[in-house]
DNA sequence: CAGGTCCCCTGCTGGC
DNA sequence: TGCCAGCAGGGGACCT
């Protein structure tokens, strides 16, 4: 659920809190947590253990933790990747701290050797268990770059050197599909969910059903430069939270829901026109737009 | 092959 | 009040 705005909000949280530390103790409370560790929670448990966090990072809504072990920390030629799902949160937790409903995971860490503060506990939680918590190995991805291995099919997110906004735009002209269904395809641009999607659409006035070979590069230029802008304002404030579902490392809400001009605002007034913004069903999900500024393509338009 | 559907879950809301 | 359909910010498996 989580999109990139919430995700980087997080792993901002983690890497102030959660590096430098050891892992000294794992515990796995339901099973489908990790179901994509081949072995389960006694291989996850049993490999995390005793290791020191070295790194947090991302690729689009994905999170992995690089880990290291012995006095120069080496790397053991894996990562802890972690995806949120629909409801997944991390959070710092004092031990001994009473367990959230939907705790997933636990995992007890030692003060960092520099480390001033006591131990912490870093904590899964996950309403709706479509997070989980596996170790890959690493590999190369199609740009060069060294990703955790089930990531490689991950684009590169528009946050990241290797990112080439003008490759995409061709990849996606390339395409004969509807323009949202590639915003949110995470093998072309990763990091965009249904939020920053409408959004992004609504700023660049296109519907999301207009079919991708018939938008001209500079549109797709005005669109790609919305997604980034629209989630580089939203990390600005911590990211969005209808609820408290979606809140950073402390338990604390973000501010861009204020922000946004078309998501979740059926019947209020667009923003630029005036004209209610309507939700219609796509993709098995809702997709809110106003009606004046982002029209569908005409059947048969050039 | 690429595009499009379905389904994995839990909990909340709104209509009848 | 109770029940139930519908919906939620994701993505992988599986069809065609």
């Amino acid at each position: 659920m989580p999109e990139l705005p919430e995700v980087e909000t997080i792993r901002l949280g983690l890497a102030a809190h959660i590096v430098g530390r050891r892992i000294e103790h794992v515990e796995v409370l339901h099973p489908r947590a990790v179901r994509r560790q081949a072995g389960g929670a006694v291989d996850l448990i049993a490999r995390l253990r005793g290791l020191t966090i070295t790194d947090v990072r991302r690729r689009g809504k994905y999170l992995w933790l690089n880990v290291g072990s012995g006095e120069k920390l080496t790397d053991d030629g894996w990562a802890v990747v972690i995806h949120l799902g629909m409801s997944g949160q991390l959070l710092i937790a004092e031990p001994g701290a009473p367990d959230e409903v939907h705790l997933r995971i636990r995992v007890n860490l030692a003060p960092g050797a520099d480390d001033a503060s006591g131990p912490v506990e870093l904590w899964f939680v996950d309403q709706r268990t479509f997070g989980g918590w596996f170790i890959d190995d690493w590999a190369i991805d199609a740009a060069g770059v060294r990703v955790p291995e089930t990531i490689t099919h991950i684009a590169p997110d528009p946050f990241e050197p290797s990112y080439d906004q003008a490759q995409v735009i061709t990849r996606i002209r390339a395409k004969h599909t509807e323009i949202k269904r590639v915003l949110l395809d995470q093998t072309v641009i990763s990091g965009v969910g249904n939020i920053y999607a409408d959004e992004s659409l609504w700023r660049a006035r296109l519907h999301g059903t207009r079919v991708t070979d018939r938008i001209s590069r500079p549109k797709l230029t005005e669109l790609l430069d919305a997604v980034a802008d629209v989630m580089r304002e939203a990390i600005a404030v911590g990211g969005t939270s209808f609820d408290e579902l979606y809140v950073n490392v402390n338990g604390q809400s973000g501010y861009f829901d204020r922000s946004l001009s078309s998501y979740g605002r059926t019947g209020l007034p667009c923003p630029r026109c005036g004209t209610p913004i309507v939700r219609e069903q796509f993709m098995n999900r809702g997709s809110h737009f106003c009606p004046r500024c982002q029209r569908p393509s005409r059947r048969g338009a050039a």
